[in-house]
DNA sequence: TATTTCATTGAATATTTATTCAAATATATC
DNA sequence: GATATATTTGAATAAATATTCAATGAAATA
């Protein structure tokens, strides 16, 4: 038998699929609370029982993907190309898996840029910057011979928003099938 | 002097490119009409004596990025993989100089992947089909050994995928430096 | 079992946003 | 210049949506 908590504990996270599951497929603002509600078997009423407003949900959720973003450092490559590989196979093994880590790909991708986004949850959002962490590991493999010469910033950029548009496309129709992580870590590999 | 005519053409066009940009920058559902009125310097009611509805002026944006989109057969290449040289480093140029074409991309990408489009104005949006487009150039590029094995589908997707990321980055923020076309391409040259 | 506390509902209310419209102003036509 | 036609406004209305709340039922505690 469920105790209370464990029950308000379960609700609580069958708002947060719902929600991330909508807020995904629609977009934070096409999204209506009714809906959410309703995906999630309640009243409407009862989802203010869980979450003051719509706005604080979804701050909830933006806490969620921040936290879930925590990405490897250098581990224990002998090459930064073997960074890259390793990395992109496990993120698509991981998307195919789970596929919530493409929808949370997604939900942070537009908190970041829409400027719809509250300002309090933008700034939650933008603390995931996944493109300057590569930074120092596409130096690396520029100093051995196994990355592109070019702007460490800018070839970062490139593969991340390949990854970007892979998710993207990923979230709403998982029926994709994903590449080949080396094709995308092309990208970034000298020839 | 302008005539009636030119006149309300210009506001025409003034209106839309307010409604692209904030479409672009906030999302459909996250603008309002007085905010398209207000960048557009008019009152919201002149809104409605150009357009019916919001929905109206989305649908003709949509089709104005339909009909934008017009892609170039297989050219006068010698190897398909030039085609994807030629073809990235112009349209890239293309965003650089006329940013209005990366605004079109996010404006297309929204349209055909939120579940809130409206069915007839998702199923114009739809029929932007870049992905297979580019498929006989790839099967072209497998048979004389310029382009990857593997199925030319998932390779097109994954070309577009990151062409797609890279737009809407680029889109609402222009202070971004492009990758070089040759980068993207990579994606599908054959080593 | 009685009592208290928590979960739940859905209709009522508040808020936001789209749309209409009557009146005012400007431009064209005679 | 007089009349007609088109543009423009902004306040009024309508529609959509978020939020509240009083009432109900269910579970925990005594």
């Amino acid at each position: 038998m469920e105790t209370r908590k464990e029950q308000k504990e379960r609700r609580r996270q069958e708002i947060i699929q719902a929600a991330l599951e909508l807020f995904v497929g629609r977009g934070y603002a096409a999204t209506k609370i009714t809906d959410i509600a309703k995906r999630a078997n309640m009243s409407t009423g009862l989802m203010f029982h869980y979450f003051d407003s719509k706005e604080k949900l979804y701050e909830e959720l933006i806490r969620m993907g921040l936290e879930g973003t925590a990405y490897p450092g250098e581990q224990k490559c002998e090459h930064a190309i073997d960074f890259f590989v390793n990395f992109t196979e496990a993120l698509f093994a991981y998307m195919k898996e789970q596929p919530v880590v493409a929808k949370f790909f997604v939900l942070m991708a537009e908190a970041q840029r829409s400027e719809a986004t509250p300002e309090h949850i933008r700034e939650i959002a933008m603390k995931v910057n996944v493109i300057e962490q590569f930074v120092p590991i596409i130096e690396w493999g520029q100093n051995e011979g196994t990355i592109k010469e070019g702007s460490p910033l800018v070839i970062s950029n490139a593969f991340w928003c390949s990854i970007q548009g892979i998710a993207e496309r990923f979230a709403t129709n998982q029926d994709i099938e994903l590449p080949e992580a080396e094709w995308i870590v092309d990208i970034v590999r000298r020839k």
